[in-house]
RNA sequence: GGAGAGAUGGGUGAGUGGCUGAAACCAGCAGUUUGCUAAACUGCCGUACUGGAAACGGUACCGAGGGUUCGAAUCCCUCUCCCUCCGCCA
Protein backbone atom coordinates (compact mmCIF):
# COMPACT_ATOMS: atom_id res chain seq x y z
CA UNK A 1 0.00 0.00 0.00
CA UNK A 2 1.29 3.75 -1.18
CA UNK A 3 2.01 6.07 2.25
CA UNK A 4 -0.24 8.72 2.28
CA UNK A 5 2.32 11.14 2.37
CA UNK A 6 3.90 10.00 -0.47
CA UNK A 7 0.53 10.65 -2.07
CA UNK A 8 -0.15 14.12 -0.36
CA UNK A 9 3.66 15.11 -1.37
CA UNK A 10 4.19 13.96 -4.84
CA UNK A 11 0.63 14.06 -6.45
CA UNK A 12 1.94 13.68 -10.04
CA UNK A 13 4.63 11.67 -9.82
CA UNK A 14 2.52 9.28 -8.00
CA UNK A 15 0.35 9.56 -11.04
CA UNK A 16 2.56 9.37 -13.53
CA UNK A 17 3.72 5.75 -12.00
CA UNK A 18 0.11 4.38 -11.90
CA UNK A 19 -0.25 5.22 -15.51
CA UNK A 20 3.00 3.97 -16.06
CA UNK A 21 1.27 0.45 -14.18
CA UNK A 22 -1.74 1.32 -16.69
CA UNK A 23 -3.61 2.05 -13.87
CA UNK A 24 -6.73 3.19 -14.92
CA UNK A 25 -8.49 6.43 -13.73
CA UNK A 26 -5.31 7.52 -11.72
CA UNK A 27 -5.64 11.25 -11.73
CA UNK A 28 -9.42 10.58 -10.70
CA UNK A 29 -8.46 7.94 -8.12
CA UNK A 30 -5.59 9.91 -6.45
CA UNK A 31 -7.53 13.06 -6.58
CA UNK A 32 -10.32 11.23 -4.40
CA UNK A 33 -7.77 10.32 -2.28
CA UNK A 34 -6.65 13.22 -1.41
CA UNK A 35 -9.88 15.09 -1.25
CA UNK A 36 -10.70 12.19 1.16
CA UNK A 37 -7.86 13.19 3.03
CA UNK A 38 -8.66 17.02 3.53
CA UNK A 39 -12.01 15.99 4.43
CA UNK A 40 -11.36 12.83 6.52
CA UNK A 41 -8.16 15.35 8.91
CA UNK A 42 -10.87 18.01 9.52
CA UNK A 43 -13.39 15.87 11.02
CA UNK A 44 -11.22 14.35 13.41
CA UNK A 45 -9.66 17.97 14.19
CA UNK A 46 -13.47 18.67 15.31
CA UNK A 47 -14.02 15.10 16.91
CA UNK A 48 -10.67 15.32 18.90
CA UNK A 49 -11.60 19.55 20.13
CA UNK A 50 -14.93 17.75 20.77
CA UNK A 51 -13.47 14.84 23.25
CA UNK A 52 -10.56 17.10 24.47
CA UNK A 53 -13.67 19.12 26.12
CA UNK A 54 -15.54 16.65 27.20
CA UNK A 55 -12.52 14.89 28.67
CA UNK A 56 -12.00 18.80 30.49
CA UNK A 57 -15.52 18.51 31.68
CA UNK A 58 -15.29 15.17 33.08
CA UNK A 59 -12.51 15.81 35.17
CA UNK A 60 -14.12 18.85 37.04
CA UNK A 61 -17.02 16.69 37.55
CA UNK A 62 -14.82 14.09 39.26
CA UNK A 63 -13.28 17.40 41.31
CA UNK A 64 -16.42 19.02 41.92
CA UNK A 65 -17.98 15.58 43.62
CA UNK A 66 -14.63 15.36 45.39
CA UNK A 67 -15.32 19.05 46.86
CA UNK A 68 -18.79 17.93 47.30
CA UNK A 69 -20.58 20.22 45.04
CA UNK A 70 -23.19 18.47 43.47
CA UNK A 71 -25.42 21.27 42.00
CA UNK A 72 -22.27 22.73 39.79
CA UNK A 73 -21.63 19.07 39.38
CA UNK A 74 -24.83 18.23 37.65
CA UNK A 75 -24.86 21.48 35.57
CA UNK A 76 -21.76 20.14 34.24
CA UNK A 77 -22.80 16.78 33.23
CA UNK A 78 -25.78 18.66 31.78
CA UNK A 79 -23.28 19.80 29.24
CA UNK A 80 -21.63 16.80 28.67
CA UNK A 81 -24.76 15.53 26.54
CA UNK A 82 -24.28 17.49 23.98
CA UNK A 83 -20.75 16.91 23.11
CA UNK A 84 -21.40 13.09 23.29
CA UNK A 85 -24.23 13.50 20.65
CA UNK A 86 -21.45 15.78 18.34
CA UNK A 87 -18.63 13.57 18.97
CA UNK A 88 -20.58 10.41 18.12
CA UNK A 89 -22.03 11.72 14.76
CA UNK A 90 -18.30 13.10 14.11
CA UNK A 91 -16.90 9.46 14.80
CA UNK A 92 -19.20 7.80 12.72
CA UNK A 93 -18.64 10.37 9.89
CA UNK A 94 -14.69 9.77 10.51
CA UNK A 95 -15.11 6.11 10.18
CA UNK A 96 -17.47 5.96 7.00
CA UNK A 97 -13.96 8.62 5.48
CA UNK A 98 -11.66 6.48 6.96
CA UNK A 99 -13.13 3.44 5.17
CA UNK A 100 -13.46 5.59 2.09
CA UNK A 101 -10.06 6.36 1.81
CA UNK A 102 -8.69 2.68 2.73
CA UNK A 103 -11.00 1.19 0.03
CA UNK A 104 -9.09 3.40 -2.68
CA UNK A 105 -5.68 3.30 -1.13
CA UNK A 106 -6.31 -0.85 -1.01
CA UNK A 107 -6.47 -0.77 -5.10
CA UNK A 108 -3.52 1.44 -5.78
CA UNK A 109 -0.76 -0.72 -7.11
CA UNK A 110 3.24 -0.12 -5.99
CA UNK A 111 5.05 2.68 -8.23
CA UNK A 112 7.58 1.21 -10.58
CA UNK A 113 11.04 1.69 -10.08
CA UNK A 114 12.93 4.48 -12.34
CA UNK A 115 14.36 1.50 -14.48
CA UNK A 116 11.12 -0.26 -15.27
CA UNK A 117 11.19 -0.33 -19.10
CA UNK A 118 7.13 1.63 -20.26
CA UNK A 119 5.10 -0.86 -21.80
CA UNK A 120 2.06 -2.66 -21.47
CA UNK A 121 2.54 -6.29 -22.30
CA UNK A 122 4.97 -9.24 -21.77
CA UNK A 123 6.30 -8.28 -25.78
CA UNK A 124 7.76 -5.29 -24.44
CA UNK A 125 9.35 -6.65 -21.22
CA UNK A 126 13.25 -6.01 -22.23
CA UNK A 127 15.59 -8.89 -22.31
CA UNK A 128 19.18 -7.87 -20.35
CA UNK A 129 21.04 -10.80 -19.63
CA UNK A 130 21.37 -14.30 -21.27
CA UNK A 131 23.40 -17.41 -20.14
CA UNK A 132 24.16 -20.47 -22.19
CA UNK A 133 22.89 -21.83 -25.47
CA UNK A 134 20.29 -23.26 -27.18
CA UNK A 135 20.99 -27.13 -27.03
CA UNK A 136 20.74 -28.99 -30.40
CA UNK A 137 18.10 -31.97 -29.89
CA UNK A 138 18.41 -35.34 -31.22
CA UNK A 139 15.95 -35.95 -34.21
CA UNK A 140 13.21 -37.89 -32.17
CA UNK A 141 12.96 -35.04 -29.26
CA UNK A 142 9.92 -34.92 -27.51
CA UNK A 143 7.99 -32.62 -25.83
CA UNK A 144 8.44 -33.42 -21.69
CA UNK A 145 4.44 -34.02 -22.00
CA UNK A 146 5.13 -37.21 -24.08
CA UNK A 147 8.28 -38.14 -21.86
CA UNK A 148 7.42 -38.20 -18.70
CA UNK A 149 4.78 -40.49 -19.66
CA UNK A 150 6.77 -42.57 -21.81
CA UNK A 151 9.06 -43.06 -19.05
CA UNK A 152 5.99 -42.86 -16.57
CA UNK A 153 7.37 -40.27 -14.14
CA UNK A 154 4.91 -38.12 -13.57
CA UNK A 155 1.30 -39.27 -14.00
CA UNK A 156 -1.24 -36.12 -14.74
CA UNK A 157 -4.20 -39.06 -15.57
CA UNK A 158 -3.75 -40.03 -12.38
CA UNK A 159 -4.04 -36.44 -10.69
CA UNK A 160 -6.77 -36.20 -12.43
CA UNK A 161 -8.86 -39.10 -10.46
CA UNK A 162 -7.28 -38.20 -7.15
CA UNK A 163 -8.23 -34.09 -7.43
CA UNK A 164 -8.25 -32.68 -10.40
CA UNK A 165 -7.03 -31.40 -13.67
CA UNK A 166 -3.53 -29.69 -13.06
CA UNK A 167 -2.62 -31.84 -9.91
CA UNK A 168 -0.19 -33.93 -11.00
CA UNK A 169 1.41 -37.03 -9.57
CA UNK A 170 4.82 -37.69 -9.15
CA UNK A 171 6.17 -41.47 -9.58
CA UNK A 172 10.08 -43.23 -9.09
CA UNK A 173 12.68 -41.35 -10.23
CA UNK A 174 10.09 -38.21 -11.21
CA UNK A 175 9.27 -38.34 -7.46
CA UNK A 176 12.69 -38.84 -6.77
CA UNK A 177 13.63 -35.87 -9.08
CA UNK A 178 11.51 -33.81 -7.04
CA UNK A 179 13.08 -34.61 -3.70
CA UNK A 180 16.08 -34.09 -5.39
CA UNK A 181 16.01 -30.73 -6.45
CA UNK A 182 14.04 -29.61 -3.71
CA UNK A 183 16.97 -30.47 -1.25
CA UNK A 184 19.48 -29.18 -3.98
CA UNK A 185 17.76 -25.67 -3.68
CA UNK A 186 17.80 -25.37 -0.13
CA UNK A 187 21.42 -26.33 0.23
CA UNK A 188 22.32 -23.41 -2.01
CA UNK A 189 20.27 -21.17 -0.29
CA UNK A 190 21.57 -21.94 3.31
CA UNK A 191 24.95 -21.68 2.09
CA UNK A 192 24.21 -18.46 0.65
CA UNK A 193 23.36 -17.50 4.18
CA UNK A 194 19.27 -17.81 4.46
CA UNK A 195 18.17 -19.09 7.45
CA UNK A 196 15.68 -21.93 6.32
CA UNK A 197 11.92 -21.71 7.55
CA UNK A 198 9.14 -24.30 7.01
CA UNK A 199 5.70 -21.90 6.79
CA UNK A 200 2.01 -23.02 7.54
CA UNK A 201 0.79 -23.77 3.79
CA UNK A 202 -2.83 -22.14 4.74
CA UNK A 203 -2.45 -18.54 5.66
CA UNK A 204 -5.70 -16.60 7.14
CA UNK A 205 -7.05 -13.27 5.46
CA UNK A 206 -4.80 -10.70 7.50
CA UNK A 207 -1.66 -12.84 5.85
CA UNK A 208 -2.94 -12.21 2.56
CA UNK A 209 -3.30 -8.95 3.21
CA UNK A 210 -0.31 -7.92 4.52
CA UNK A 211 1.95 -9.22 1.08
CA UNK A 212 -1.12 -7.58 -1.28
CA UNK A 213 -2.48 -10.86 -2.63
CA UNK A 214 -5.73 -10.15 -1.31
CA UNK A 215 -7.84 -7.99 -1.87
CA UNK A 216 -6.52 -7.61 -5.41
CA UNK A 217 -5.61 -11.80 -6.56
CA UNK A 218 -8.94 -13.22 -4.24
CA UNK A 219 -9.92 -15.35 -7.05
CA UNK A 220 -6.26 -16.78 -7.98
CA UNK A 221 -5.97 -18.46 -4.37
CA UNK A 222 -8.01 -21.73 -3.05
CA UNK A 223 -10.19 -20.87 -0.12
CA UNK A 224 -11.31 -23.17 2.45
CA UNK A 225 -14.32 -21.32 3.56
CA UNK A 226 -15.32 -23.27 6.27
CA UNK A 227 -12.10 -22.41 8.82
CA UNK A 228 -11.77 -18.95 6.24
CA UNK A 229 -7.94 -20.16 5.09
CA UNK A 230 -6.42 -19.65 2.26
CA UNK A 231 -4.02 -22.13 0.31
CA UNK A 232 -0.78 -20.31 -0.27
CA UNK A 233 0.06 -19.23 -3.87
CA UNK A 234 3.69 -19.22 -3.11
CA UNK A 235 5.87 -19.26 -0.14
CA UNK A 236 5.75 -15.78 -0.18
CA UNK A 237 2.86 -15.07 1.84
CA UNK A 238 3.67 -16.97 4.85
CA UNK A 239 7.98 -16.42 5.04
CA UNK A 240 7.33 -12.43 4.48
CA UNK A 241 4.32 -12.54 7.26
CA UNK A 242 6.49 -14.15 9.97
CA UNK A 243 7.52 -10.32 10.21
CA UNK A 244 4.40 -8.98 9.93
CA UNK A 245 3.90 -6.47 13.00
CA UNK A 246 7.29 -6.19 14.16
CA UNK A 247 9.72 -3.64 14.68
CA UNK A 248 13.37 -5.10 13.99
CA UNK A 249 16.26 -4.67 15.72
CA UNK A 250 18.73 -3.26 13.84
CA UNK A 251 21.29 -5.75 14.58
CA UNK A 252 19.31 -8.35 13.36
CA UNK A 253 19.04 -6.69 9.67
CA UNK A 254 19.22 -7.85 6.98
CA UNK A 255 16.87 -10.88 7.06
CA UNK A 256 17.23 -13.94 4.92
CA UNK A 257 15.21 -16.72 4.92
CA UNK A 258 14.03 -19.34 2.36
CA UNK A 259 11.76 -22.05 2.45
CA UNK A 260 10.30 -25.05 0.44
CA UNK A 261 6.43 -25.39 0.21
CA UNK A 262 3.88 -26.74 -2.54
CA UNK A 263 2.24 -23.80 -4.20
CA UNK A 264 -1.67 -23.84 -5.15
CA UNK A 265 -3.05 -21.58 -8.00
CA UNK A 266 -6.53 -21.82 -9.34
CA UNK A 267 -5.28 -19.91 -12.62
CA UNK A 268 -8.92 -19.65 -13.11
CA UNK A 269 -9.90 -18.91 -16.74
CA UNK A 270 -6.04 -19.07 -17.90
CA UNK A 271 -5.91 -22.82 -19.49
CA UNK A 272 -5.32 -22.61 -23.18
CA UNK A 273 -3.46 -24.04 -26.08
CA UNK A 274 0.10 -23.45 -24.72
CA UNK A 275 -0.53 -24.84 -21.09
CA UNK A 276 0.14 -28.46 -21.73
CA UNK A 277 2.15 -30.64 -19.08
CA UNK A 278 4.17 -28.96 -16.62
CA UNK A 279 3.71 -25.72 -18.58
CA UNK A 280 1.27 -24.47 -15.72
CA UNK A 281 -0.12 -26.09 -12.76
CA UNK A 282 -2.55 -25.88 -9.81
CA UNK A 283 -0.23 -27.36 -7.44
CA UNK A 284 3.83 -27.25 -7.74
CA UNK A 285 7.03 -26.96 -5.74
CA UNK A 286 8.58 -23.84 -5.51
CA UNK A 287 11.97 -22.89 -3.03
CA UNK A 288 11.00 -18.99 -2.40
CA UNK A 289 13.71 -16.50 -1.31
CA UNK A 290 12.75 -13.53 0.72
CA UNK A 291 14.81 -11.02 2.26
CA UNK A 292 13.91 -7.68 4.86
CA UNK A 293 16.18 -4.95 3.98
CA UNK A 294 17.30 -1.18 4.88
CA UNK A 295 15.59 0.78 1.83
CA UNK A 296 18.89 2.01 1.00
CA UNK A 297 20.22 -1.34 0.51
CA UNK A 298 16.95 -3.38 -1.45
CA UNK A 299 18.30 -2.60 -4.93
CA UNK A 300 21.46 -3.96 -4.06
CA UNK A 301 20.01 -7.08 -2.25
CA UNK A 302 17.62 -7.54 -5.38
CA UNK A 303 20.92 -7.94 -7.40
CA UNK A 304 22.52 -10.37 -4.85
CA UNK A 305 19.23 -12.07 -5.09
CA UNK A 306 19.15 -12.35 -9.10
CA UNK A 307 22.78 -13.65 -8.94
CA UNK A 308 21.78 -16.44 -6.60
CA UNK A 309 19.04 -17.63 -8.71
CA UNK A 310 21.73 -16.97 -11.93
CA UNK A 311 23.65 -19.63 -9.92
CA UNK A 312 21.46 -22.39 -9.64
CA UNK A 313 20.51 -22.22 -13.34
CA UNK A 314 24.29 -22.35 -14.31
CA UNK A 315 24.89 -24.86 -12.15
CA UNK A 316 21.74 -27.21 -13.53
CA UNK A 317 23.17 -26.27 -16.86
CA UNK A 318 20.10 -24.56 -18.38
CA UNK A 319 20.82 -21.90 -21.26
CA UNK A 320 18.13 -19.14 -19.53
CA UNK A 321 17.65 -15.29 -20.39
CA UNK A 322 16.69 -12.49 -17.62
CA UNK A 323 14.10 -10.19 -18.41
CA UNK A 324 13.01 -6.73 -16.76
CA UNK A 325 9.15 -6.72 -16.67
CA UNK A 326 7.79 -3.62 -18.24
CA UNK A 327 5.24 -1.74 -16.41
CA UNK A 328 2.05 -3.06 -17.28
CA UNK A 329 3.25 -6.62 -16.99
CA UNK A 330 4.69 -6.17 -13.47
CA UNK A 331 2.53 -7.52 -10.20
CA UNK A 332 0.34 -5.52 -8.66
CA UNK A 333 2.95 -4.76 -5.19
CA UNK A 334 6.66 -4.81 -6.64
CA UNK A 335 8.63 -1.83 -7.84
CA UNK A 336 10.46 -4.09 -9.96
CA UNK A 337 10.73 -7.33 -11.23
CA UNK A 338 13.38 -9.91 -12.93
CA UNK A 339 11.69 -12.64 -14.71
CA UNK A 340 13.96 -15.35 -14.88
CA UNK A 341 13.32 -17.67 -18.48
CA UNK A 342 14.41 -21.31 -18.99
CA UNK A 343 14.70 -22.56 -22.87
CA UNK A 344 12.33 -25.29 -23.48
CA UNK A 345 14.10 -26.90 -26.30
CA UNK A 346 11.29 -29.18 -27.67
CA UNK A 347 8.92 -26.47 -27.02
CA UNK A 348 11.24 -24.10 -28.56
CA UNK A 349 9.93 -21.19 -25.94
CA UNK A 350 10.79 -19.33 -23.29
CA UNK A 351 9.49 -20.60 -19.52
CA UNK A 352 8.89 -18.05 -16.61
CA UNK A 353 10.90 -20.28 -13.81
CA UNK A 354 11.69 -17.68 -11.30
CA UNK A 355 10.25 -14.10 -10.43
CA UNK A 356 12.62 -11.93 -8.45
CA UNK A 357 11.26 -8.40 -7.20
CA UNK A 358 11.51 -5.81 -4.85
CA UNK A 359 8.12 -4.26 -3.38
CA UNK A 360 9.94 -1.13 -1.47
CA UNK A 361 7.69 -0.54 1.35
CA UNK A 362 4.55 -1.57 -0.62
CA UNK A 363 4.34 -4.59 1.88
CA UNK A 364 5.63 -3.52 4.87
CA UNK A 365 3.49 -0.60 4.79
CA UNK A 366 0.65 -3.27 5.10
CA UNK A 367 2.47 -5.79 7.33
CA UNK A 368 3.66 -2.81 9.59
CA UNK A 369 7.07 -4.03 9.30
CA UNK A 370 9.61 -1.39 10.36
CA UNK A 371 12.64 -0.44 12.32
CA UNK A 372 13.87 2.11 14.39
CA UNK A 373 16.51 4.54 12.03
CA UNK A 374 19.56 5.13 14.33
CA UNK A 375 20.27 8.19 12.28
CA UNK A 376 16.86 9.74 12.60
CA UNK A 377 15.80 7.90 15.70
CA UNK A 378 12.45 7.54 13.91
CA UNK A 379 10.42 4.25 13.16
CA UNK A 380 10.37 3.60 9.54
CA UNK A 381 9.29 0.86 7.24
CA UNK A 382 11.78 -1.80 6.08
CA UNK A 383 11.91 -3.10 2.35
CA UNK A 384 10.63 -6.48 1.32
CA UNK A 385 11.77 -8.76 -1.27
CA UNK A 386 11.25 -12.12 -2.95
CA UNK A 387 12.20 -15.10 -5.74
CA UNK A 388 11.63 -17.90 -6.77
CA UNK A 389 14.93 -19.90 -6.56
CA UNK A 390 13.62 -22.38 -7.69
CA UNK A 391 9.87 -23.16 -9.22
CA UNK A 392 10.73 -27.09 -10.01
CA UNK A 393 7.70 -27.94 -12.87
CA UNK A 394 9.39 -25.63 -15.72
CA UNK A 395 13.15 -26.46 -14.44
CA UNK A 396 11.80 -30.29 -14.95
CA UNK A 397 9.97 -29.12 -18.47
CA UNK A 398 13.20 -27.45 -19.59
CA UNK A 399 15.60 -30.63 -17.98
CA UNK A 400 13.87 -33.60 -19.48
CA UNK A 401 13.79 -31.85 -23.25
CA UNK A 402 17.18 -30.19 -23.34
CA UNK A 403 19.15 -33.18 -21.87
CA UNK A 404 17.14 -35.78 -24.47
CA UNK A 405 20.15 -38.21 -25.80
CA UNK A 406 19.98 -39.67 -29.04
CA UNK A 407 19.32 -43.18 -27.52
CA UNK A 408 16.46 -41.87 -26.24
CA UNK A 409 17.50 -41.46 -22.78
CA UNK A 410 17.76 -38.25 -20.39
CA UNK A 411 20.54 -37.05 -18.90
CA UNK A 412 20.33 -35.46 -15.14
CA UNK A 413 22.76 -32.55 -14.33
CA UNK A 414 26.30 -33.56 -12.23
CA UNK A 415 25.16 -31.16 -9.81
CA UNK A 416 21.96 -33.37 -8.86
CA UNK A 417 22.86 -36.39 -9.33
CA UNK A 418 24.43 -36.89 -5.67
CA UNK A 419 20.84 -35.90 -4.44
CA UNK A 420 18.78 -38.19 -6.46
CA UNK A 421 21.39 -41.08 -6.95
CA UNK A 422 20.93 -41.88 -10.98
CA UNK A 423 22.70 -40.17 -13.71
CA UNK A 424 19.33 -40.49 -16.53
CA UNK A 425 16.00 -41.35 -16.95
C1' G B 1 -14.82 -32.25 22.01
C1' G B 2 -15.33 -31.46 27.98
C1' A B 3 -13.55 -28.45 32.38
C1' G B 4 -10.79 -24.46 34.19
C1' A B 5 -7.30 -20.15 33.94
C1' G B 6 -5.58 -16.07 31.42
C1' A B 7 -4.50 -11.87 27.54
C1' U B 8 -1.34 -4.80 30.37
C1' G B 9 4.58 -1.16 27.11
C1' G B 10 10.93 -4.88 24.14
C1' G B 11 10.63 -8.62 28.64
C1' U B 12 8.85 -9.81 33.78
C1' G B 13 4.80 -7.84 36.22
C1' A B 14 1.55 -4.12 39.50
C1' G B 15 -2.97 -2.05 38.89
C1' U B 16 -11.28 -3.48 40.65
C1' G B 17 -14.28 3.49 38.42
C1' G B 18 -11.45 9.86 38.35
C1' C B 19 -4.71 11.28 41.28
C1' U B 20 -2.88 5.63 35.35
C1' G B 21 -0.43 6.35 28.97
C1' A B 22 -0.10 3.24 32.79
C1' A B 23 4.01 1.51 39.27
C1' A B 24 8.34 -1.40 39.92
C1' C B 25 12.18 -4.30 38.01
C1' C B 26 15.06 -6.06 33.73
C1' A B 27 16.77 -4.95 28.96
C1' G B 28 18.03 -0.58 25.76
C1' C B 29 19.92 4.63 24.93
C1' A B 30 22.61 9.14 26.75
C1' G B 31 25.63 11.05 30.57
C1' U B 32 28.56 11.34 35.47
C1' U B 33 32.28 8.73 37.98
C1' U B 34 36.51 5.58 36.58
C1' G B 35 43.95 3.01 34.50
C1' C B 36 40.50 -0.63 31.28
C1' U B 37 36.25 -3.68 32.11
C1' A B 38 32.66 -3.99 35.74
C1' A B 39 29.85 -1.59 39.46
C1' A B 40 27.31 2.76 41.21
C1' C B 41 24.56 7.17 40.20
C1' U B 42 21.47 10.67 36.95
C1' G B 43 18.30 11.35 32.83
C1' C B 44 15.71 9.31 28.61
C1' C B 45 13.15 5.16 26.86
C1' G B 46 5.44 2.59 23.37
C1' U B 47 2.47 3.10 18.79
C1' A B 48 -0.80 5.60 15.45
C1' C B 49 -3.52 9.79 13.71
C1' U B 50 -3.52 14.98 14.02
C1' G B 51 -2.22 20.75 14.85
C1' G B 52 2.39 23.54 14.52
C1' A B 53 8.24 26.13 10.88
C1' A B 54 9.63 24.59 15.60
C1' A B 55 9.06 24.59 20.72
C1' C B 56 5.14 22.23 22.22
C1' G B 57 0.05 20.51 21.99
C1' G B 58 -4.72 17.45 20.99
C1' U B 59 -6.93 12.55 20.36
C1' A B 60 -6.95 7.28 20.40
C1' C B 61 -4.84 2.66 21.96
C1' C B 62 -3.87 -1.98 28.40
C1' G B 63 -6.14 -9.13 22.88
C1' A B 64 -10.61 -7.41 19.22
C1' G B 65 -15.56 -5.39 18.87
C1' G B 66 -19.83 -3.52 21.37
C1' G B 67 -22.24 -1.58 26.05
C1' U B 68 -22.91 0.96 31.10
C1' U B 69 -21.07 5.88 33.15
C1' C B 70 -20.09 12.86 33.38
C1' G B 71 -15.60 9.58 33.56
C1' A B 72 -13.33 2.55 32.14
C1' A B 73 -7.03 -1.01 31.84
C1' U B 74 -10.61 -1.49 35.95
C1' C B 75 -17.93 -3.06 35.50
C1' C B 76 -21.25 -5.86 31.62
C1' C B 77 -21.86 -8.60 26.73
C1' U B 78 -19.81 -11.01 22.26
C1' C B 79 -15.63 -12.82 19.73
C1' U B 80 -10.47 -14.29 19.03
C1' C B 81 -6.16 -16.23 20.83
C1' C B 82 -3.17 -18.66 24.54
C1' C B 83 -2.21 -21.93 28.73
C1' U B 84 -3.44 -26.27 32.09
C1' C B 85 -6.10 -30.90 32.85
C1' C B 86 -9.16 -34.79 30.47
C1' G B 87 -10.68 -37.23 25.82
C1' C B 88 -9.25 -38.31 20.69
C1' C B 89 -5.18 -38.64 17.39
C1' A B 90 -0.24 -38.31 13.08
Amino acid sequence: MLQLNTIRENREAVIAGLERKYFKDATVTVDKVLDLDKQRRQTQQELDGALAQANGLAKQIGQLMKEGKKEEAEVAKAQTAELKTRSKTLEEDLKVLENEQNALLVLLPNLPHQSVPPGRTPEENVEFYAWGEKPTLPQNAKPHWELIEEKNIIDFKLGTKITGAGFPVYKGKGARLQRAMIQFFLDEANKAGYLEVQPPILINAESGFGTGQLPDKEGQMYHATADDLYLIPTAEVPITNLYRDVIVAENELPVKMAGYTPCFRREAGSWGAHVRGLNRLHQFDKIEIVQIRKPAESYGALEEMAEHVKGLLQKLELHFRIIRLCGGDMGFASALTYDFEVWSGAQARWLECSSVSNFETFQANRLKLRYKNPETGKTELLHTLNGSALALPRIVAAMLENNQQPDGSIKIPQVLVPYCGFDSI
